[in-house]
Order: C-alpha cells, then sequence, then structure tokens
DNA sequence: CCCGTTCTTGCACGTTTTTGCGTGTTACTT
DNA sequence: AAGTAACACGCAAAAACGTGCAAGAACGGG
C-alpha cells in the first residue's frame, strides 16, 4: 500500500465513521501505529483532521456531530437508510431531506443507479458528488447552522420551482395524533415545502423517534405516504398509525 | 513494447484499479523501474496523474482531488487565503467562489468574524457550518460534479438576489491579455454572475496560475478590483497586470 | 549505404524519504 | 498516586528517488 492511498483512506475512513482509532487502523492495514500516527499528524498539520489522543476526529464539530449522533443509533439508522434508499428507482428523482438519516440514505445510494436528487443539505450535496451517476441540485438559502441545511423564505421559494417523485424526509418527531413534528418552525415549513413538491412522502424514523413530538408540526398523516423505520412492526403506536392509512416500512 | 503503448497501459490501469505501484508494473512488464518512473513523470507533468511516493494515484476524483490539489501547492494556498480571509471586514458580507483556494480562504476566516458568506459550493458551505459568526448563504441550482459547485441557468439566478461588499474568485488561468479564464463555460458565466454582485473583486491565484489561459473568458482585467498571489511582486507578468491598473496584493 | 545525431533505456551511485523499533516522556485512567 | 496507554524523538535499515553515463536503437542527410 502506497503512502498516500494510507492517507486517502483514513480521510475516508473520517468522513465516514468520524473517527479514526490509531490502534485498529494499525492493525486493520497491517502496519506500525507509529506510521497512523505520523500520517495523522501530518494530515492535522494541513487542517485536514483534528488530533486527538488514540486517533483523530473530523475538523469540523459539525461533523464531530454527525458522528456522535450516528454512534447512538447507527444500526437502526443504517437499516433505515437502506431501506429507503431501495426505493429510489432507476431514472427517478427523489427530494432528500437534512440530517443524519438523510445522510446515511445519500451514502446507501447504489452507485450504479442514475437519479437526480434534489436536497436542502450542502453536506448531502458534497457527500454525493462522488456518485457516478447521481445528478445532484441543491436547493439555495440561509444556512441554518444546528440543522445544516438551508431554510427561510429563499429556501422555501427554490423548493417551489422543483418536482420529484419521491420525498424522503427526516423528523424529530412521530406521533399519532401530532403528526410529523420536529424542533424549529422554519425547519418546519421548509420539510412541508419540500414533500408538496413529491408525488410520495416517505418519512424516516429510526425507533426511538416513535411515538415523541416536537414543538412544531411538519405534516398531518394525510399528506404522508409511508413511515420507513426500525421500529417493531406491532409496536402499538406504529398499529395507530397503520389505521391512519400510512404504509409501514419495517427495516429488518 | 513501445513507450507510447506503456504509457496507454500505465492510464489504463490508473483507470481500473485506481492506482499504480511502478515497483509492480515494472516487474510485470519486465522493464526497469526507471522507465515507469520516467513515465509516470512525464504523465503527471500532463497532468494526467499525481505522482506520489512509490507509484501515482488518479487526479480525478473530487476529494482526491482536494487532497492532491492541495497537495501540490498547500504553502502558497494557504498564503493567499490568510491575505484574502484578512481582507474581510467585520460586519461584511462576501460571496465566495469555489475551489480549493477559496475552500482555504473559508477555513482560514477567523472565529470571532461575523460576516456574511455567500457561496455556490457546497463543500465551503459544509465547512463553514462550525463558524460560530458567520452567516452562510448557499446558491442553489445544479451541482456540477467536476468543480463542486452549482452552475447553470438556475445557479446564475439564484446570484441576481444577492449582493455584496466582495467577491473572492478563484480560476484557472490569469494572463494579461486574456484576462482570467477557466476551463468551462457555464463555470466562467457563473463567476461572472457572481462578480458582477460585489463591490469589489479580488481573484485569487497562487503562482503557478499566472501568466497561464484556459479556454474561457470570465472577466477582462477592468472589472477586477485585485489580484491576490504568492507570486514574485517584481514578476514580468505581474508587472504587466499592475499597468492595466490591477491591484497587487502580495502573500508573503 | 554509411555516418553522425538524437532519443531511449538500463545500470550505478549518492541522496532523500519512509518505516519500524527502542527509549524516555507525557497524558489519561483508576 | 500508581499504572497503563499513547506519544515524541532518535536511529538504522530499506525502499524509492534523481542524476549522470554508456550502450543501443531509430532517424535523417549525404
Amino acid at each position: 500500500m502506497l503512502a498516500a492511498e494510507r492517507r486517502e483512506h483514513l480521510l475516508d475512513l473520517l468522513a465516514r465513521t468520524g473517527k479514526i482509532v490509531a490502534k485498529d487502523v494499525a492493525a486493520d492495514l497491517g502496519i506500525s501505529e507509529d506510521s497512523v500516527r505520523r500520517d495523522l499528524r501530518d494530515l492535522a498539520a494541513e487542517g485536514l483532521c483534528q488530533r486527538v489522543y488514540g486517533g483523530a476526529l473530523p475538523v469540523s464539530p459539525a461533523v464531530v456531530d454527525y458522528g456522535a449522533r450516528q454512534a447512538v443509533g447507527p444500526d437502526g439508522k443504517r437499516k433505515v437508510a437502506s431501506v429507503a434508499a431501495a426505493m429510489v428507482r432507476p431514472g427517478s428523482s427523489v427530494i432528500l431531506d437534512g440530517g443524519t438519516t438523510a445522510l446515511a440514505v445519500a451514502r446507501a445510494l447504489p452507485k450504479e443507479l442514475a437519479c437526480t436528487v434534489i436536497t436542502h443539505s450542502p453536506t448531502i450535496a458534497t457527500a454525493l458528488i462522488d456518485h457516478p451517476r447521481a445528478e445532484i441540485f441543491v436547493l439555495g438559502g440561509r444556512v441554518f447552522k444546528h440543522s445544516a441545511v438551508t431554510c427561510g423564505a429563499a429556501a422555501v421559494e427554490a423548493a417551489q420551482n422543483v418536482s420529484a417523485d419521491l420525498c424522503l424526509l427526516g423528523v424529530t418527531g412521530v406521533h399519532p395524533e401530532a403528526g410529523l413534528t420536529t424542533a424549529d418552525a422554519d425547519e418546519a415549513a421548509m420539510k412541508r415545502a419540500l414533500s408538496a413538491r413529491a408525488a410520495d412522502t416517505y418519512v424516516l424514523a429510526s425507533s426511538e423517534k416513535i411515538g415523541t413530538a416536537s414543538p412544531y408540526r411538519v405534516l398531518p398523516w394525510e399528506d404522508v405516504t409511508g413511515l420507513i423505520t426500525d421500529a417493531d412492526p406491532r409496536d402499538m403506536v406504529i398499529d395507530q398509525l397503520r389505521a391512519l392509512g400510512v404504509e409501514i416500512l419495517a427495516a429488518q
């Protein structure tokens, strides 16, 4: 393995998993920990990673945040993401919301799948630049830092000019009575605008969000085609949603 | 085996496997490592591969590209970036172009500097999410993968709705007669639109771009306020530009 | 056809870079 | 406070590199 290749591998690992453990990488690649440490030191000097005791972290806390949040429920998110990615038909267009679950969907899109992805998340757009066949369209506007997506009037207006077959929406709360909810009013409006531009809207929600509600309503259940979740299909809340006419797609 | 044949083989290998190990190729083809090294040196000079210790890597993938291009002239880029970042006044708004140099500028913005950054690069928007005081605005549109920025009609239109104090533009060619040039027509149009929305336009160009020209003109020198570069201020080309009324800001 | 020129190629040699290990130091943990 | 893990530094061996050089092939003019 070439030295430059190793560095690429480290950056890739950092981007995908959100962290690097020097010891593990050394064992994986069959090289000494010293080499890994030297590489990390160089990468840190170039501002490409942040050196920490035992390994390295991404430079941007936002990305660290992604890593951390992914660490909370990586299995659930991955399962949900792979089911969602499988729903994207070749040649179709999909509106992809922001958030860690949607990011996982973007990464789960098969390399050979040609499709158009419309997103208001710069992070997701960046992640998809590597995808050989995806056409990417970014909805512009002011960037909301806590969620790393564009929101507000300009973004909503930009959304009016697109339309898609499918909208995959992430939310913070999924509740039979409250509907889909989120923690920010502007975000809720943006998600509403996104959903309105697609023929079908599916909600991505790992199990810990089921049965919870946040302050701002995004959509009532009438406007939702289905729910993709890793929660138990026999869960009581899930049953209630099914009774409301929501298609339930169980991940795993 | 003919020399040209060998070069084809190398490029093919690079495209298929993503890397070239000088030693292995020499053994496979039954030629000396010196010949392989010479070929790789020539190919790298033509921009067809990226020379690394032990062999070569491709130049194309976006992420690899970032690493590679930064590896070429990290010092120059960093110097230019820090001068450019120092030009952003507190409370002002700045239009930031795409590219590795602009990315370096984004990273060089001091944490305590409150400003508005308008960009058509999802990568730069992502990098700025962790900046505590920067307001970020993304110009939406179709994403051009080879340069990782939004371009085209929608992006140009989005640019009409913003205005800024300063525009920092990256280009591929800086030539006294040809003006500022770039390798893609859509990109050129986008850069032109960006420049038109700012009171002042400064060009970011590390020394290797000085005196070179690409196919598509972005701007004539009349529309450029200044040039930020790490090239020698007494360089002949730089002198010509100064005579054209371009303000020269020497980095280092 | 012959001879001088140019270009390519492989080898030798000295230089630079990388790498793993040993040593002592520092940082984190319990 | 003691113990362990991670780290930095120096070192030496190995690998890769660049350069100069000579042998040989390709080429062109006479």
